[in-house]
DNA sequence: GCTTCCAGTGGGAGCGCTCCCAATGCACTC
DNA sequence: GAGTGCATTGGGAGCGCTCCCACTGGAAGC
């Protein structure tokens, strides 16, 4: 059945040449078209598997107009960003949720000015059917390029600011109000909260979140102690929030990165966990599980998140018109508080 | 400057007509190519930005033959193996190595027969100008599927049994030797090894070394205790261990996920680490630092294994011949052992 | 018996780019 | 002044596929 090694792959004329068929025949069969009798699709199927044909895909997309491709774009300072297994879980549903509709994914980061540089060329080239965007900053200049972008865009996690129409989100705010009202609910009084980046939305929802949990027990919320996401900021965020209020009893981490580095640096303080100092942290990671104490955190569905996304931009590519998402959180009680 | 928004894409051929030059000047101008006169370069540039004319990548992917995109596809049985760390970093080194040489990286899961079939057919098309093959099974189809590929491919660590002409590996043997020595320095001579699949390369590879370490040292080697990389299976090969040699001192885990499952298995045993039972691991993830104890584990260049494949893959790409390449391990000594 | 209809068919025109090649013009040599 | 060389130019033929459209013939409708 197998033929001899051809030095160039065969194209569609050649699979037609060979099963005595026209182009247009072998490609609606190829196609599973309509408008082609039983023999001559078989005919083709056999050309097909004798020639051991595979459709060019560059060709393909130059005349569908349509690259077979998805985009996720993911923001951030340098490229260890895609080793946070937030992301790394985003990439799984994404990736799950794509393969389903037989795209392919196309990771890119835009990190560097090159990295950015490439990223705004494939919004604006036709180089994918779609793009999912995230962890945008304010005032990301790339918000302006996707809104001109030659393809349908979701986002992931609400830019600053501004709502895209096609966005799909976690509760934030709730989330962080229920980690806080956890906290107060220990009678707790002097609850701080250490924050991711303040000018990403995620950031801020989670301290309006911790804000207003606060108020609502007619308690001071304390300034935002900012960090990034990472442990290592997190432990200083923690270190200095032991300078400056050393009586702080409880505390709220708006990632469990973040909490992980704070539950360290209140080791290295003597600082017992939950005893002298509650924890929550927000993320639900697989580290939050073995972490000493285990990390009481805000389950976020991180997987959902990629899956939605991607099968919203699906629908979006397929010239259906879907709704933003936001997807529940919910408090998960292990020992650190 | 900025024109308003044309309903399409404007193609060359506008670009060429708005600078009043002929397509191939406007395209050489494009490229950078020489044979274009100074006056007409900079026409070309300013038609370029008034149109906002981005070239369309399908129609260069046609016309060149190459996509500007390379593959890495990763063999597994679920799609959350993109999840693990490994994973996630190789990913990081492979996606800065390929924004260096302007290729996108697509980012394949061969794990469903879906999932399967389209590696195989993007092997066999020309849907990618490269890809990267990791943690292929003993017998993997995509071994062959490979073999035939109308591609570069690089393997990220050996396959099973044969040895392909472009990988990048890790000392594996020699990791697994330092790490089983370590244990044996101790003065302990009941040293067991959790492994890997020994359906990969990888986890015969890291069974050898323990098996070198301990026929060297005129000891017994016991039969590996087989587990699947990740934490639940480490766990679980901990207790067979515990129940089948009650008296084991020392447990080599040919991974860290493994190892932090053994961890937990032995506290739940009462069993004290190391002073009972000392452990080392192999990987050095990050989670190898936040464990209780803190594991001692081996080193490997992971972001560089990605690193070095994506840079193995440009230099075939474009026509160079690497040679095929063995990163270095090395022993993190911390205190579980 | 004569329209009507439609499944089946293949020709051909793109899709938007690259690149080969022949043609042009101009400086420079002998 | 004719000849040589070279940088520059644009025409045109693809790259391999999809899809519109005109055409065929046999089944169905009257």
């Amino acid at each position: 059945m197998a033929e001899d090694a051809p030095r160039r792959q065969p194209t569609l004329d050649e699979v037609a040449e060979r099963a005595g068929v026209s182009r247009s025949v072998a490609s609606r069969a190829l196609n599973n078209a309509p408008h082609v009798s039983r023999a001559k699709r078989e005919a083709v199927e056999r050309a097909v598997r004798q020639l051991g044909y595979v459709p060019n895909p560059s060709a393909r997309a130059l005349a569908t107009r349509q690259t077979g491709a998805a985009a996720l774009v993911v923001c951030g300072e340098d490229p260890s960003i895609f080793a946070d297994p937030f992301f790394a879980q985003v990439i799984v549903g994404a990736s799950a949720a794509l393969e389903e509709a037989d795209l392919h994914l196309m990771l890119c980061l835009a990190a560097s000015d090159r990295g950015r540089k490439r990223v705004a060329e494939l919004l604006r080239s036709r180089g994918a059917d779609g793009a999912m965007l995230m962890a945008l900053r304010e005032d990301d200049p790339l918000t302006r390029v996707a809104e001109k972008a030659q393809m349908p865009v979701v986002f992931g996690g609400r830019p600053v600011r501004t709502t895209p129409r096609w966005y799909v989100d976690v509760d934030n705010v709730g989330g962080a109000r229920k980690a806080t009202e956890h906290l107060l609910s220990r009678g707790l009084t002097r609850v701080a909260a250490i924050c991711g980046r303040l000018d990403t939305e995620a950031g801020r929802a989670r301290y309006r979140g911790y804000r207003d949990a606060m108020l609502a027990a007619g308690l001071d919320p304390l300034p935002p102690q900012e960090g990034d996401f990472t442990e290592h900021s997190g432990a200083a965020a923690m270190a200095t929030l032991l300078a400056d209020r050393p009586g702080v009893e409880g505390v709220f981490a708006a990632g469990d990165n973040m909490a992980v580095g704070a539950l360290r640096t209140l080791r290295k303080a003597g600082r017992r966990v939950p005893a002298d100092v509650a924890v929550v942290g927000f993320d639900d990671l697989s580290v939050s599980r073995i972490t000493d104490p285990p990390l009481t955190t805000v389950h976020q569905p991180i997987e959902a998140l990629g899956r939605e996304m991607a099968r919203m931009l699906v629908a979006l590519v397929n010239g259906q018109d879907p709704t933003a998402l936001i997807l529940p959180t919910h408090l998960v009680v292990r020992s650190s508080a």
